[in-house]
DNA sequence: CAAATTTGCGTAATCACTTACGTAATTGTT
DNA sequence: AACAATTACGTAAGTGATTACGCAAATTTG
């Protein structure tokens, strides 16, 4: 008997969670099966820095939509990890921009190899079901974007 | 720019994580709405009680698969708020059983309208699209629990 | 039925974030 | 230019979950 998956679209929010949390496991015991000392809450900053090159903390909270010290927190493991180096930025001396480093650019090179056959393999997954999951999140997402899931409730409700 | 998103599949559990997230906020909203003072962590738990009547820690760990020590802790505060009750069980002297007080079963005739019209709404939002995320979510808990992530991908990668 | 194992629960420590707050550097205002 | 406001970052404390560990009660086993 799984209770969250029998009350439907009620516990939305905590199968979610779920099938998130069990994601993020899934994919750490990929990193492990390599004996890669990495871990899946690295990847939205590690890949950034990847893709942008240099960024300073307050970008990266932005972009990923975490909060500053969140970022903090990962480029610390990061850079005692030495797989990224940071230092003032020449232009305002408030900033701190983060890099990879050198050691962190050869685990880059098998981290991307690695990532596409993720990306490829969840694809695969993915688009041989009848109910997409990417476009169903897409389509969620827009639908709360455009009006608040509170707004909506309002309008919907017959409670007074 | 979303990063998360545009990764596609690849960020596939954190773009879950972040709709949990807010899905989760916004039940709260909703409570806060109503000057409820109840949280959505809540919920799993305190239904499961209204469903069952009296259960044990574990049991309830175990049919919401969540850890005993984070059952205790939310019956805690539960129990501070006066919304369930506890008692040493008479069979078995190790189990504490749980359930709804008088207080509780007051609250809960107002949370299971709230719920009610929760659910009406989202089954509305859901069904109405193209792709059913609960169905969705249902074909890819499926997908992995008839045969591991890491086995898939092994059976997928062509990296040696 | 005594000894070993298992089960149920509680607490402590840890983890991965968050919010709150302080400080220093930059920018805006008059 | 002086002062106020804002911005970037760092640390501390809080949150909500987990793992690790220990004890007591029940169950299994020889």
């Amino acid at each position: 008997m799984d209770i969250i998956a029998d009350l439907g679209t009620l516990a939305f929010a905590s199968r979610l969670k779920r099938l998130s949390d069990l994601g993020m496991q899934s994919t750490l015991d990929i990193y492990k099966f390599y004996d890669i000392d990495f871990e899946p809450r690295f990847f939205p900053l590690f890949y950034y820095l990847s893709q942008k090159g240099e960024a300073s903390i307050m970008e990266i909270a932005d972009v990923l939509k975490v909060t500053h010290p969140g970022v903090i927190q990962i480029a610390k493991e990061l850079e005692k990890k030495g797989l990224i180096i940071s230092k003032k930025s020449a232009e305002d001396a408030r900033k701190r921009n983060l890099k990879i480093s050198k050691k962190g650019k050869n685990l880059l090179s098998i981290l991307q190899k690695i990532w596409a056959e993720i990306r490829a393999m969840n694809d695969e997954i993915i688009e041989s079901r009848e109910h997409n999951i990417m476009t169903a999140i897409k389509e969620i997402e827009d639908a709360w974007a455009e009006k608040s899931y509170l707004e909506r409730f309002k309008e919907f409700h017959h409670i007074q």
